[in-house]
DNA sequence: TGCGTAATGTTGCAATTGCAACATGCATAT
DNA sequence: ATATGCATGTTGCAATTGCAACATTACGCA
């Protein structure tokens, strides 16, 4: 993950920060963030903790739209909070910076160093996170629970370069991140596993195959 | 959709395409440019024309990862064409920029004003480009072929902020689009007209609901 | 105008999936 | 230790979907 202050000095932070009319909040572990980001044209960056874009549908159905880790940055801006049904909800105790999105872009004919290189990470992280919400989009698109898990499985094993795959989260976030239901996941794993395609060992799984 | 080169001028616009060691490169309608692109961490830039970036996979199915019209960006860094199966096919005549992803972002100190403001459009670029993604997510997301088109249709209408939703391309593709059954969005789309939610003309859509 | 090809509509059927309901396991706090 | 809550595992069943096969319509082009 690119820090978005890379190669910014800590002085010419203050000073990129107070151009940009940022402001620094705190939240609580569990709390929800949302409301304060949800109505205009913002960017927020974590500073320290750690979130979830969440969406819960009238359906009660909860789907993890994003993690938010150290340096992740999110907004309406950037973000599908667009929706109605979406929350940020903090897992931790988390700091967060709030920039106007417009405010930010619109510094017309900037020679601050500083400046154009904070908006050059951005590009770098928006770049990340396209290649991210792609890796997503080509595991929905499967059409079977076993293809989208096989493919879940293809990604992130090539990560690490292994045929081991390390779960970020736990088996009932990794539905909501398939977007399929937990018991029917659970019923064709254990089929994968019955058919030797796989080994499940708490979150670590091997790939046989 | 914002121009790539918004804000910079023709004189500007020679100097920056040399100094990021641009090439131009030409393709006819119907062709595939992928192999090209594909190996290196590129960025490419649709200047006249349009192409989609297309998965095809094992069993035949096609889905579109995304349209390209004119000024859109592709490419390793920012689509998802680290996938093997992959390609991008012109629809028409299309003229095409490839520029050095690395090259692009490791020019460092650069105090060039038409640099700067390439490297903040591209940012503008890939903000929305993220934003299409989560709406696509949101969509695919959705557990039955009904939700999906109607969370489509919500979509899409809200984007006119009218009642009618325009397809900007026709059902089989709409249907790799949601990653559904063809016949079976068929069968669903006669359903939500019986029901008198939809009217459908051609590739209008009128909400009735 | 007519031909060929691609898009669209339709339907039966088998396979997949979501859902509900419940059992088990695991961790943490009192 | 045990109670409480949450994650996980299991299974029957009904609903949804994909698939295949075919009919119909629309469209580009000679």
């Amino acid at each position: 993950m690119i820090d978005p202050f890379y190669n910014i000095s800590k002085k010419n932070k203050c000073k990129l920060l107070k151009l940009l009319e940022a402001n620094t909040l705190l939240f609580k572990k569990d709390s929800t963030i949302l409301s304060t980001v949800k109505e205009e044209n913002i960017i927020g960056i974590i500073i320290s903790g750690y979130a979830q874009i969440v969406r819960t549908d009238y359906n009660g159905n909860r789907t993890i739209i994003e993690e938010l880790e150290e340096g992740a940055i999110f907004g309406s801006a950037i973000s599908s909070i667009t929706s109605n049904e979406c929350d940020i909800i903090t897992k931790e105790d988390t700091k967060i910076l709030i920039i106007d999105y417009d405010i930010m872009i619109n510094k017309e004919g900037m020679n601050l160093q500083f400046y154009n290189q904070f908006i050059k990470n951005l590009l770098q992280i928006t770049t990340k996170i396209v290649t991210d919400k792609n890796e997503r989009i080509e595991i929905l698109t499967k059409k079977t629970i076993r293809n989208k898990l096989l493919e879940y499985f293809r990604i992130n094993a090539g990560k690490s370069g292994s045929r081991y795959v390390y779960l970020p989260f736990n088996f009932t976030d990794l539905a909501d991140y398939l977007a399929i239901d937990r018991s029917a996941m659970s019923r064709e794993l254990k089929y994968l596993k019955e058919e030797g395609f796989i080994e499940v060992k708490g979150k670590r799984i091997t790939l046989l195959y």
